[in-house]
DNA sequence: CCCTTAATCGGAATATTCCCGATACCTTTT
DNA sequence: AAAAGGTATCGGGAATATTCCGATTAAGGG
């Protein structure tokens, strides 16, 4: 019998040791390559082919959910997984519509690990409890111009700059950025954009 | 020859069992116990006195750095080491100031923990290549005034209330704004709240 | 067809920011 | 002891930016 094989791509070389380690025991899992960025991924994934992808949302050169996405729509056979440690609701919906099978937290112990694999590879999903939340609940969601003013504000222009970039009026901008102060229910724009960041509509 | 006793502390296990694998084979080191939050480490600790701590930045129920500060003022002799994927200037400075040994990425390969502990032992201190700009930079450190007033913008209050929470006049409040926009060498207080977030001078 | 949502805008009242500055206290240096 | 440097405090007035009234238009789904 082949043994399923599992591509890691994780920037911390501990945490890719650890799950070597896991898996090592194994019978039907085989560690067939790992990486440490989306680069050296995308390099080694041109010769690999494999069954599994443990994929890090944090990585050095952008998002594991982004490099998942543009992977899986080639790739639709490969069950992956998204490891993180602090979920936010835009990438993890991201990668769920991209297909990504499972939803993992660091601090899950070795059964969990197999629980999700075994499901993975029944085309079934798993998602670790805490982010169960962040998937399901569906509220908050922007309008694409919503996202732009957004953008606008966390980039330290006025009502004018942003309004000028946009080719709108200042007054509009304000109505949706009243309409972005009522969905993040926050009072001022400092608040939203640091609202922002930590759901992770905007980087730091 | 007695061995060295380490204690780890860090939120996923993953990292734990991958630092346990590393270091199974050293005949000098040995693990002596584990914890995944401060709590834990905390109770854990009481009972047993290691000659090495790793410690996580970031855990659950506060920063590592905030935990080795205290500890270390009652543990003098004992070898910490900080370890960190994002290092911030702030935890830094703190954590160097309490007397941390050593800042590790996790990105490092097991000679360079050999490295770093080798030293740590030795009284000398050990810095992972990208954390030694960050630990040098001395620039742009913040007076305990303007970081209260800062915390007031990150938390969404004007002029105004600023001034009242900290009872002097919103023009205060202003010059000490303008002293942080410079430091931070910003145009906007978004702009501002969001690289002292980035910078780790306040949380998101 | 109606309803919801997204996107758009004017004018007046508030709040902020940007110019000038200025005083007092504390520590360190000369 | 005087000078120098950093911190913290406060004013007024003018220029900008913001917020608060309320409304209209266009598109898509039920």
């Amino acid at each position: 019998m082949s043994k399923y094989q599992l591509f890691i791509v994780d920037d911390h070389k501990i945490v890719r040791d650890g799950l070597k380690a896991i898996f090592i025991g194994k019978p039907n899992i085989q560690v067939c390559g790992e990486a440490a960025s989306i680069q050296e991924a995308q390099d080694k994934l041109a010769n690999i082919n494999p069954d599994l992808l443990f994929v890090d949302l944090k990585l050095p050169d952008g998002k594991g959910s982004d490099f998942l996405s543009e992977y899986l729509e080639n790739h639709q056979d490969v069950k992956a997984a998204l490891l993180t440690a602090e979920p936010n609701k835009v990438d993890l919906k991201k990668a769920e519509e991209a297909g990504v099978k499972a939803f993992l937290t660091k601090d899950i112990d070795q059964t969990e690990y197999f629980q999700a694999i075994d499901k993975m590879l029944q085309g079934k999903k798993h998602i670790s409890g805490a982010f169960a939340d962040v998937l399901m609940n569906e509220s908050s969601e922007l309008t694409p111009r919503e996202i732009e003013v957004l953008h606008g504000f966390a980039d330290g222009l006025t009502y004018k700059e942003i309004g000028a970039k946009l080719e709108i009026s200042p007054r509009t901008v304000e109505t949706h950025k009243n309409s972005l102060l009522s969905k993040f229910n926050t009072k001022s724009i400092v608040e939203m954009v640091r609202l922002a960041i930590r759901e992770g509509h905007i980087e730091a």
